[in-house]
DNA sequence: GTGAAAGCGCTAACAC
DNA sequence: GTGTTAGCGCTTTCAC
């Protein structure tokens, strides 16, 4: 690999020379430019980015903590990211904690070696993890999750709004009587969710059985067993189920499917999020979209801003508005009375 | 942060010992290495990777580059290699291309720049791009695709087996005039998944109708157009189609529906590759496993191997085997013959 | 405008 | 065994 000596030497410039026309960082005349030019053409140069890196402490890389890929929520949000890396000449480091904790730990660390300009950690809301963040010093931003209190740098969506899209299309169909099949309440989108899916059936007059309401976990095993539950303990079965999640609504599917349950001929249900699986889903999944592709590049548009700063950013939240998407799974017929919202 | 120099100061201990504890290279008497660990503890050192990098000309670092995360074949492949990067105490960083031809180029400058250790390139087996790995000089391994006649650093799957294995699922239900979509021809995968069929079925001692046989794209809406197209232009359908991937059975079953067609109940369909979609599509899709994650942590160890060894490793190929997936796509009954094999 | 030189943080010869 | 030193490839004062 030719290096900028071996440029200068061809070029019978000195180093500022060929470093001044690489970055044009100061005036070089158009003789002396050519000549450099040149032999950064015939020596085929490139400059090293480690050099540079160390020389400028900056190394125009991200790290990007996630959960676990598999989870259809992630690809949207990493091309949004990966989007505007690469047109802003950074990289990202991908790092699949797949749930463990010690493994955030060990790359925090690793991380840090590497010196990368930032952090966006996705679903990484355990406060435990986020102090040794904090601890690193290093800019990041949260995504989708925060801790209770979070009120920093973070890129989220509006999880009461998303439910009260859900409630408000139940409704519409003519659907009064509504279950609730939440997540994790130590999360807050689960929390949020679900009180969302509460303040909305109240404004809409709707009663809330207690026995229609289950917390649970963002997980399809979750859906199908709380569903299961809910079939086997309840009189008389909801018209309509709403969940805190795509994944949680595939699960309910699954359940009612399994016993026999029509969806959504015998009772309708709603996701929320919207993931790629579900407009193919068993049954075309309606839900929430939480435009995740723009989460993840406003996520990294805002990291690249915190970077580009050398005084502190002041502190923001910004949170996305959630969209209805009508498929098949709450017996949406056209010409129905949704249309005209 | 602290340096080296901080330590050796503070243990008051040169740089080399500093050095030679903290990488283990040469023996340290035991008081000197208690004094730099406790310098090392208290002033919270940690190594500048850049530093060492620039020096070991060695970045423990790899570049992966994907066509299109959003694709369902990806994630278990990156968790596949991020795993065994990640247990090498190497990163990844990840290059959604995006099909774009000059975003490779520009990414593959990047990676150079980057001094990446080696490339993962899944998919990407345009010549003229490939050519320009070449000239790189960087060590990389090909995943799932690859160039005609082209010989090294590959890891994929056993084409032609994987339609041997769907069409005598097929033939074992009792299908005999069985249809085929595939990909597109120039793709590898593409022509060795036909190649698959066409001799199976012969061996099988059935009939090929050529009016049954489509060319197209690995995408759900060539799927969808060529069934439309067939159900058009055709006396008699199918019993069953086989497909050169499950997103093309995606498209298939959704044309087959759209058109009236029920899928086992009218027309069996099995797929080739066997993504996250397809245990869930609207209909339980019935498909070869690819064993994706098994291709990812394969692709990487060969990697690693490749650039631990400073000799040329010798060219090798590795072929996983395929296996069959049954679901309902293609009217599996339990007791039925199929499980006698 | 151009060049010389110091130094980013680390490793690895080579002395001692 | 331990310390000194040169140098990885680059950027950036600071003279000229």
């Amino acid at each position: 690999m030719a290096t900028m000596k071996d440029i200068s030497k061809k070029a019978n410039v000195s180093l500022s020379t060929v470093s001044a026309v690489i970055n044009q960082s100061a005036y070089v005349s158009p003789a002396l430019t050519n000549r450099v030019m040149q032999a950064i053409k015939e020596l085929n140069y490139k400059p090293n980015a480690v050099a540079r890196s160390l020389k400028k402490k900056r190394t125009n890389t991200v790290g990007v903590i996630v959960s676990n890929l598999s989870n259809p929520f992630y690809p949207p949000l990493i091309e949004g990211i990966e989007d505007v890396s690469f047109n802003n000449n950074f990289n990202v480091i991908l790092c699949n904690v797949s749930n463990g904790h010690k493994k955030i730990l060990t790359y925090l660390e690793l991380m840090l070696e590497k010196q990368v300009d930032g952090l966006l950690l996705a679903n990484i809301a355990n406060s435990e993890d986020l102090n040794e963040v904090e601890k690193s010093g290093l800019k990041y931003v949260l995504i989708n999750r925060k801790p209770s209190f979070y009120d920093k740098n973070f890129v989220g969506v509006n999880n009461p709004l998303s439910s009260e899209l859900a409630v408000n299309h139940l409704v519409r169909q003519g659907y009064k009587r509504i279950a609730f099949l939440g997540g994790d309440l130590g999360i807050n989108t689960a929390r949020e969710r679900k009180a969302g899916f509460m303040s909305c059936m109240t404004l809409n007059g709707l009663d809330i059985d207690p026995m229609l309401i289950f917390d649970g976990e963002y997980s399809l095993e979750s859906g199908y067993t709380n569903v299961k539950k809910m079939i086997e303990q309840v009189e008389v079965l909801p018209e309509a189920i709403c969940t805190a999640s795509d994944i949680i609504a595939f699960g309910v599917i699954k359940g009612l499917r399994d016993s026999g349950i029509r969806v959504p001929e015998d009772i309708s249900v709603i996701g929320n999020d919207n993931n790629s699986f579900s407009e193919n889903f068993l049954v075309p999944l309606s839900s929430i979209d939480h435009s995740t592709y723009d989460m993840g590049k406003i996520s990294m548009e805002f990291l690249l801003e915190m970077i580009k700063e050398k005084d502190e950013t002041r502190a923001r939240q910004i949170i996305l508005t959630p969209s209805l998407v009508v498929r098949e799974s709450c017996g949406y017929k056209k010409n129905k009375i949704d249309k005209l919202y």
